[in-house]
RNA sequence: GCGCUCGUAGCUCAGUUGGAUAGAGCAACGGCCUUCUAAGCCGUAGGUCGCACGUUCGAGUCGUGCCGGGCGUACCA
């Protein structure tokens, strides 16, 4: 509905530029609001306001000249109004509410899909954990977060691949490598021999034991056995990440992540990736010899410093192979590339992209685009958790989808804006109770479900494509505030991936639970009135579908019983 | 020190790319189940949007400077 407003506006727009009534050589972009107060209509615009300066007329003789030139968009429109200080309000005639609910059942299960991305390609890379251990609470909010804002783009229209690279060379896997080396070994932590930096955490001890038992994983695209033998470093290696590999895939899968890609960051030396960039970023004058490191002129490209590239022992830093990674990104063809991290990992941002400026392959300067989730702080107890991974305390993502459930966890991680810290309170979220909003948002769906049961016993159902007469029932100020909640799925899809906010949506579905909720406690859906019963039943069945299409962007179940 | 980010009701947080009289949940108080699920609904109360300037028709939203929390500022990833 607001898409189509917006057209009649663009359209009256540019008559009056063709007539030459308005001569603002560039116009801004038009955005529709929703007003506060019921009598400024369903939809405001202040694009008379924008235009005031540059058209050197009042606003709201702008606003007349453009609505001079707006149609009635053929029986759209109520009525419209300038108001204020020169707003334009839309008024949405009741017929073109009601039937807006023949276009949700149309469109099924595909209600809320747009077209917006018109079919273009997008790379999303998540989680992206290294893999020295389980995940954790914090991949989890990176997960939810990252599957959700696929799921939302490709629900706009988007051509999505999902990514995760995996850091499976550099210093931290030789931690792990050497950590389980030394509990096959039997060396406990405060052994003298157990090395710096070793990871302690109990499961080592379960990789360690697998190893020594010869036992064989199978992980997304590895296939390793174990020698047993521990003096085998490199073997110990290989078989420590795809154990890990497989515990964190079979934490993604219970939490219902998928990816379509595994880079590994091996790959990117085994195919020569990484010296090809190196040497390409020698040959374009930006890299130089220092303290026996080769450093990259980064500050060239807004870096507040030079950054090494390779090490005074020959190994390259971290950061090489993710310019040679994001390069690879830019050669498959992705020229949208959205990065989903913590937000400790915010330097790299300014370093990746000075790399990849550097490379002089016409990169754009604000390529990849990041969304980078805060910190989440975890309470259990009423005291918080510290995190630290070598130390081996923390919670992880299993623990959680465990005690608190799949749906809850995921509603619960995508409440919040992704820049926002957050506050996971364990014992709150273990209890079920009425506090977790996920609750609230399906127990609508569960509610809808019983009442057509119970029309079904009473010979109701609701009607397939009904009459215009019967939609016509449905008038009351709660009706319609339903129906138009239900029309703005689509505007609100928009608008989480225009922004990369999915939690706009969770917010969408408590209002609209909500409103369902107040409506319920209202109005007797089933009745004598046999045209109104089924015109009631009709405006529930979509929003059982809506509520259930809006939950599965946010990979939550629609429950029909609770 | 510098960079990013946050600061809104007692608590946890929204606030639709600058709009009209700042919202919700929880907690508190008061009501609503002989009728479609009370994991629900209705009502009351709760605010100097961290502080101060600035930009303009208009600022919780943008800019600058302070104050306070978090993260980063590695030849770790």
């Amino acid at each position: 509905m607001r898409n189509r407003i917006t057209l009649l506006v663009e359209t009256a727009l540019n008559k009056a530029c063709a007539a030459q009534e308005l001569i603002t050589s560039t116009l801004p972009i038009i955005t529709l609001g929703h007003p506060a107060k019921p009598e400024h209509g369903d939809f405001s615009c202040n694009i008379a306001m924008l235009l005031s300066k540059s058209e050197r007329k009042a606003p709201r003789l702008v606003a007349e000249i453009i609505l001079k030139y707006l149609g009635a968009g053929s029986g759209l429109l109520l009525k419209t109004d300038i108001a204020g200080p020169g707003f334009i309000n839309f008024f949405v005639s009741l017929s073109a509410w009601q039937a807006t609910l023949l276009e949700i059942e149309k469109g099924g299960e595909n209600f809320g899909k747009t077209t917006a991305g018109s079919g273009k390609k997008v790379q999303v890379e998540f989680v992206s954990a290294n893999p020295t251990g389980p995940l954790h609470i914090g991949h989890g909010r990176g997960a939810a977060i990252g599957d959700t804002l696929c799921r939302i783009l490709d629900a706009a229209g988007w051509d999505v691949t999902r990514e995760f690279y995996y850091n499976d060379a550099g210093v931290q896997i030789s931690n792990l490598a050497l950590s389980v080396q030394m509990r096959c070994l039997g060396v406990d932590t405060d052994d003298p021999r157990w090395p710096e930096g070793g990871y302690q955490g109990d499961y080592i001890k379960d990789v360690a034991k697998a190893y020594l038992a010869k036992e064989s994983v199978v992980a997304s695209d590895q296939h390793t056995t174990a020698s047993g033998d521990p003096e085998d470093l490199e073997n110990i290696r290989s078989f420590s990440v795809a154990w890990l590999r497989r515990e964190q895939d079979l934490d993604l899968d219970a939490f219902d992540v998928k990816f379509d890609v595994y880079t590994l960051e091996s790959s990117l030396y085994s195919e020569g990736r990484v010296d090809s960039v190196v040497q390409k970023l020698i040959a374009n004058g930006h890299a130089y010899e220092q303290d026996n490191a080769l450093w990259l002129r980064s500050t060239d490209f807004g870096d507040d410093k030079d950054r090494v590239m390779r090490k005074a022992d020959g190994s390259y830093t971290y950061f090489v192979p993710d310019v040679a990674y994001h390069q690879s990104k830019w050669e498959r063809g992705f020229t949208r590339v959205i990065n989903e991290q913590g937000s400790d990992h915010h330097s790299t941002v300014t370093r990746v992209r000075a790399g990849l400026q550097a490379l002089d392959a016409g990169i754009p300067k604000d390529w990849p685009e990041y969304v980078l989730h805060q910190m989440v702080t975890v309470m259990r107890g009423g005291e918080e958790v510290k995190i630290s991974k070598r130390a081996g305390s923390y919670v992880t993502l299993r623990e959680l989808i465990d005690e608190v459930g799949r749906d809850a966890t995921r509603f619960f991680f995508l409440m919040r804006k992704p820049d926002a810290q957050m506050v996971f309170d364990i014992d709150l979220a273990k209890q079920q109770t009425n506090e977790n909003p996920v609750y609230y948002v399906q127990y609508a769906h569960a509610r809808i479900c019983s009442i057509f049961d119970n029309a079904a016993e009473k010979g109701f159902v609701a009607p397939l494509t009904p009459e215009l007469s019967t939609l016509e029932c449905l008038s009351t100020d709660e009706d319609m505030k339903m129906i138009k909640l239900l029309t703005a799925l689509p505007d609100t899809i928009d608008d989480c991936a225009i922004h990369f906010e999915p939690h706009r949506l969770t917010y969408y579905l408590s209002e609209l639970a909500s409103c369902f909720h107040s409506f319920y406690n209202k109005n007797r859906v089933i009745s004598e009135d046999r045209k109104l019963t089924e015109a009631r039943l009709y405006l529930l069945k979509r929003t059982a579908q809506t509520i259930k299409n809006a939950l599965s962007l946010l990979g939550i179940s629609a429950p029909e019983r609770m």
